[in-house]
DNA sequence: TATATCTCCTGCGGGC
DNA sequence: TGCCCGCAGGAGATAT
């Protein structure tokens, strides 16, 4: 599942192949790969149809290419299961292959996305904070990799809260970038049970786990650094190539790095939730 | 207004 | 062998 480390990879992979080529032709196959577009298919096809790539940009999850002359972005947000791929036009289809794009350099652009949870978007760009990012990305928190990203100023709003710490961290106005793997990693990285209400974590604590959840995403970023073809930009959801350094997430019954007791799996927010209940203990009191 | 829950979707694995 | 069901989870919509 792409989090913010698997988007930075892709957008590496875009800005090395495609910023600076042209969009000649633009073909959609499913259209639940452009809902969030509303004006449609093709609309959006004709608005791309002719533009430069300029720039390839992200903030949490969320990435987008900065078009020109048109100065919009064509926001990507890659779900739970989406793919950017380069290929050369030769290249079979995929299955899930939902969005095609021929570039000026004589190959594919294509977003591939089996469970259709992402999708692409034209927006307007506009200025939030000093920082220039499409509209439709404007509610979106700064994550823990952006050089603006404040952590206290995180903290004051966790301690503002009236829920739950996991909760929270995979809430994308408070911090972006977060979710449920990463969330669960830096939980246990900071020793601290996802259902701990964050207005009872001090600050200190609440610091230590922004630093743990940075720590984890810059270790995952450089291990998918290492593990994508350089000739394609390739996102495999599946390859679990962070899977050898994972504590906690999909380690049920297995021993707690730390302490050896076995990590568990409870349900929570309809998914499941991973957790060292040695190093983790379970508030006394859960809100309920 | 803030927080919690539901819904969308497809492929896989397990149980019968 | 084939069918059914649960699971995976990001984020917007809806409910509380």
């Amino acid at each position: 599942m792409p989090e913010l480390p698997e988007v930075e990879v892709v957008r590496r992979g875009l800005d090395a192949h495609v910023v600076g080529r042209v969009i000649e032709t633009v073909d959609v196959f499913h259209p639940r790969a452009v809902r969030r577009h509303l004006p449609g298919a093709i609309d959006l096809a004709r608005r791309l149809e002719g533009q430069t790539i300029a720039s390839a940009e992200r903030r949490g999850k969320y990435l987008w290419l900065v078009l020109e002359p048109s100065d919009v972005a064509l926001v990507v947000h890659l779900g739970m299961s989406g793919q950017m791929l380069v290929q050369p036009p030769s290249a079979e289809s995929e299955k899930h292959l939902r969005i095609r794009a021929r570039l000026d350099s004589g190959m594919d652009l294509r977003f591939v996305d089996q469970r259709t949870f992402g999708g692409w978007a034209l927006a307007e760009l506009v200025t939030v904070d000093g920082t220039v990012l499409p509209d439709s990305v404007a509610h979106i928190a700064r994550d823990p990799l952006d050089a603006r990203f404040d952590p206290d100023a995180v903290v004051k709003v966790l301690r503002s809260k009236k829920t739950e710490i996991k909760r929270a961290l995979l809430d994308q106005t408070v911090v972006s970038g977060v979710g449920n793997i990463y969330a669960d990693e830096a939980l246990w990285r900071a020793e601290i049970h996802g259902n701990r209400p964050t207005d009872r974590l001090t600050g200190p604590r609440l610091r230590c786990l922004l630093e743990s959840v940075e720590s984890v995403m810059t270790e995952a970023l450089a291990q998918g650094g290492t593990s994508f073809d350089a000739l394609y930009v390739n996102v495999n959801g599946q390859s679990g190539y962070f899977d050898r350094s994972l504590a906690a997430y999909g380690q049920e019954n297995m021993p707690c790095p730390r302490c050896g007791a076995p990590i568990q799996r409870e349900k929570f927010m309809n998914r499941s939730s991973y957790s060292c209940p040695n190093c983790q203990p379970r508030p006394r009191v859960v809100r309920g």
